[in-house]
Formats: C-alpha cells, sequence, structure tokens
DNA sequence: GCAAAAGTGTTTCTTGTACACCCATGA
DNA sequence: TCATGGGTGTACAAGAAACACTTTTGC
C-alpha cells in the first residue's frame, strides 16, 4: 500500500523578454512565460507548462531537455536549472504525480517556431492556468529575479552581443521595476561580469551615439555576490 | 517501457552544531551532521542519510517527519526545507529510485536520543558516505552557508534564549569561519532579526559581565536581505 | 545647431568591518 | 583590584543609488 504507482513529471518554466501588446494598442517589453493549451480533460482550455513524463533511462535535466525539443528548437534555451518539487498527492486527478519544477531561459534575440497550441504569455497577465501551474510561474519569477542580483544568470536572458540599453531593458522587464542603466553597468563591470567586445552598434533611426558593445564574460551560473553580510574575514 | 517501476525516495540532512573530540584530546565546536551505518548490503558499514521511501498518500514534507521520527524526536526539528533532487537512473544499485532531499535543523540546546546505529558526525570529517550522500551533506552545507548570511534561518540552530557568545559559536561552527560577535550583534538587530529577552544569564565560572539574553523575532524563514544589489527604487 | 542616445564623473547614503575603549561580575 | 567576559562607540572602506554633465551620432 506505501508505493503502488506513482508517477513522475518535469514541468519546465521557460521565459524571454518579449515584446507584448498593450492595452492602449502599443507594445510594452515584458518577461514572457512558454504555456500550452490543453485540448482535452481534465482542465481543456486551460493553459499548461511544457512538460511530460520521466523515463526510465534519464535523469530530470536530460528529461526537460527532451520534452522541451517538443516545444522550441532546445538549442534556444540558454539556461537551465532545477527548481523545486511538488508533491501534493492530489495535485492533479489521475494517478498520483510528482512534478520537479524546471527555470528555462531563451535569449531576448531569438524568436523559435511554435507549435500551434502553444504561446508566450506576459507573466503579468496570465491566463486561466491547469491544476497548481500558476504557483510554479510565480515560484519561477521570484527566484530569477533574486538571482539577477547576486548572480551572472542574465546571461541566459541576453543576448551574444548586446548594447548596455538593451541589458537594462532586459533586466527591467524580469525585475518589473526600472533600473538605472549607469549603475548597473557599474555593478556587472565590477564583478566581472560584462566584457567590452570593443565594438559599437550603428546608432539608432533617430540618431545617438552608438552604443558600446559588450558580452558575458561566462555563459555558465556564477554566483557574483556570494555573502551580502558576514563575509570570511581578510 | 517509459515509467516502469521508479520509486522515490526523501533523505534529510540534519544539522546540529556540537562539540566534538578534537584531534589532541579535547573537544571543539562544530557543525555535526546525523548519519546511521548500513547493517546490510549494498554498502554495509558505510554512513546514509535518515530518510526513506515516499507513501502515496503524503507529500514530501510529511515523509521527511515521518522518517525523522525514526531517528529523532521530530519536535526537536525547529526548520525543515526542500533542496535538491537526486535523479541519476543509476545513483543506487536496484530499482531505480528518485532521491528528493531536505535540509534539517536542530537547536544546539537539545542533545535527542538516538538509535543504537545512529550517530552525529563532524561535517568536516565524514566517514564513508552511501552512494551520494557525501555530495547530498556538501550541498546542504554550502546552502546553510549561504542563507545565514540573507536570512533568519540561524533560529534553527539557536536555542529559545541565547546570549550573543553562544550565537556567535553556533555561526563560527555553520561557517566555519571566525565571526565578530560585535558585528553580528549589529547586523541581525539593524534586521530586526533579534530580540532582547530584557532578561540575562548569570556570568559564567571565571566571573565577568552577566550577558544580555536575545530571542529570534521570528522563528519561520524570513528573507531579511533580499537584494544586494538592483534593489527596487524608493 | 539641435535632438537623441550613450557614457562619465561626482555626491551621498547605507552597510559592513575593525578595533579601541568602557562596563559588570566573581574570586 | 584584577582577570574575564560583555557591551558600546568611533573610524574606515566598499558598494550602490541618484543625478548632473559631457560625448557622439543623425538630421
Amino acid at each position: 500500500m506505501t508505493h503502488g504507482s506513482t508517477l513522475h513529471e518535469v514541468l519546465i518554466v521557460v521565459f524571454q523578454v518579449r515584446r507584448f501588446p498593450d492595452t492602449h494598442g502599443g507594445t510594452k517589453t515584458e518577461l514572457g512565460v512558454l504555456l500550452w493549451q490543453r485540448a482535452l480533460d481534465p482542465q481543456a482550455g486551460t493553459w499548461s507548462l511544457p512538460g511530460g513524463r520521466l523515463h526510465d533511462d534519464e535523469d530530470l535535466t536530460t528529461s526537460a531537455r527532451r520534452q522541451l525539443a517538443e516545444k522550441v528548437d532546445v538549442r534556444e534555451v540558454a539556461h537551465l536549472e532545477q527548481l523545486s518539487v511538488f508533491s501534493d498527492p492530489h495535485r492533479v486527478p489521475g494517478p498520483r504525480t510528482i512534478a520537479s519544477t524546471y527555470l528555462g531561459l531563451v535569449p531576448i534575440s531569438s524568436d523559435p517556431r511554435l507549435p500551434e497550441d502553444t504561446a508566450w504569455h506576459p507573466v503579468s497577465d496570465l491566463p486561466a492556468m491547469s491544476f497548481d501551474h500558476g504557483i510554479m510561474v510565480e515560484n519561477a519569477r521570484t527566484r530569477l529575479a533574486a538571482k539577477l542580483s547576486y548572480t551572472n544568470i542574465a546571461f541566459g536572458l541576453a543576448p551574444a552581443e548586446f548594447a548596455m540599453s538593451t541589458l537594462r531593458e532586459i533586466y527591467c522587464a524580469a525585475l518589473g521595476y526600472q533600473v538605472d542603466a549607469t549603475n548597473l553597468q557599474r555593478v556587472l563591470k565590477r564583478r566581472d561580469v560584462l566584457t567590452p567586445t570593443g565594438t559599437t552598434a550603428p546608432s539608432g533611426r533617430a540618431g545617438g551615439r552608438p552604443p558600446a558593445l559588450f558580452r558575458f564574460t561566462e555563459s555558465r551560473l556564477r554566483v557574483t555576490d556570494e555573502f551580502a553580510a558576514l563575509r570570511p574575514p581578510g
């Protein structure tokens, strides 16, 4: 009676900074999440995170990559990391299913083809979500915001090379509040997160000084501000 | 073929700050972890984390509490939180088993009775560990150290009321380096983590001023230093 | 030249560290 | 009164936020 038929699924919260239609007919840049709409019951019509059953011969990360491949070109996913596990025995109808959630990041520059039932939604205005998927998105959003502050995780959202104004847009969208480009640059430079490419981009349609281009020094997650307080002596 | 008989286990890394015998016959205060020694194969003689199979009708946290009850009085566990999942298909011999790890904290003041096969080990000098349990301890230690810096998680390691010197000992043991008691008090006071009880303890055997006593303002995890950089404006 | 965008410099504030000095107790 | 531990105050440094000012482009 203690362990009958428990299934295990992987669900991935994929974020990308995108332009979404505004309420006034304009557009606004915001954090978007990849969702697909359930055609069948249970909860037909609600929107779900990409993912599915874990296979016997794969670990969670491998599974996450495989499941994502059904929705987007996986090469577009620049970063993938484990979040928490949802294990309430009644979180979904049917056989007991444990869900391991992942955070996935797609750079702003790419616009992968999506299946018919799949679309990006702004996180500030989610549609009716399936089961506990809404909480999972909230969770992931909080984790992303926290990590933007003390790691180099933004490499997952930024293009290979970018101007500081672009990076600023990305931070603003992901954090949900205004960030000063000047200070952003100073902070990231001091922590050795950014490297100047030495090149500049052409200036925009309205003129203006051509921006210097940067890239992320590393494209693997690194903690850049380990201890806010109680640092080791020395 | 895709989902035959995958099992799920919960493993708990339980920490307590304790006195351990020194190499020179003295004692030193250090972070200890609760382990039990396997009597049977596989890997008989190696030391394992407490835990076991997840039941069909319980979520992970409930399971962790139940499993711990077999080793220690669960009321001693002041804090319990989810860590990461280990899902390599071959992490243990036999049927495929996914492990969800938890971090548990026991206050320095309590000394729970333990079963015959169970003992505290200093994290700096672990015995031969079973399977991937050594990595799990390392993981948990890193997470604890990080959270000591930006949350009030130390409430899980401290007694109900304590002098600053005691709290200092706890931080030193858990972090593995010296912490200044003066500054520790200032940091925690500013963040409103500590509340003075207004009482003092009797001074020690060698005299000295009687220390003021404090307690943790909250005994639930709270983030006390959310953004090191890139704070919201205002 | 003017507007627009990018980049630099300066000031101020907060937070944390280091350390010297004062306080309360037991023997 | 002295050793011992506890507590306070002050000086210093680093990091980050705010904002004014300069530079480089298109028109």
